[in-house]
DNA sequence: GCCAACGTTGGC
DNA sequence: GCCAACGTTGGC
């Protein structure tokens, strides 16, 4: 059983790297798109490891790594009208939202800027970096996940 | 603030 | 099933 390796996406100004090592551990919610959901639900598992990722970040950058902690259940705030990512169609019985637990691992020595990976062409291929990177859960190869540590000082 | 690239919705 | 309209993401 080998591990996985993903990007999460987070716009700091709503829940950025900072936050996850305060709370040291995150329910990884409200996340409201299909193929997204799919990964969390299907494919997220315990132990597979995280590139934290700051998004409409100035500048977007990776910023560390994260573990999960606990893998897909049913997203409880999408049945929570004064949540933040409120949707009536998912109930309790028939939930479509699903979310993970993660932990924070390390904070990189320097954030890893979407300009520098850009740069590197053993990058060049990361879901991130090409047409169609909103997925906010991106699947990563191994290969990449060490490439982007290492720039950022692991 | 702009806008390209998507995803979703709903009429037909 | 098609596709136009609309909303969102996210870099710049």
């Amino acid at each position: 059983m080998s591990i996985n390796y993903w990007l999460f996406k987070s716009e700091p100004g709503a829940y950025s790297y900072e936050d996850l090592v305060n709370d040291r551990v995150a329910e990884w919610d409200g996340v409201r798109n299909f193929q997204a959901r799919n990964f969390l639900r299907d494919d997220v598992k315990v132990g597979d490891r995280i590139l934290f990722y700051h998004s409409n970040a100035k500048p977007p950058a990776a910023i560390g790594t994260a573990v999960v902690v606990r893998s897909g259940y049913p997203d409880h705030t999408a049945w929570d009208p004064v949540s933040d990512h409120p949707d009536p169609k998912s109930t309790p019985e028939n939930p479509i939202w699903y979310m993970v637990d993660i932990e924070p691992e390390g904070k990189f020595v320097r954030p890893v800027e979407l300009s520098e990976l850009r740069e590197d062409i053993r990058l060049a291929d990361m879901m991130l970096l090409r047409k169609g990177a909103r997925l906010s859960i991106q699947p990563v190869m191994q290969k990449h996940f060490e490439i982007v540590c290492e720039i950022g000082g692991f």
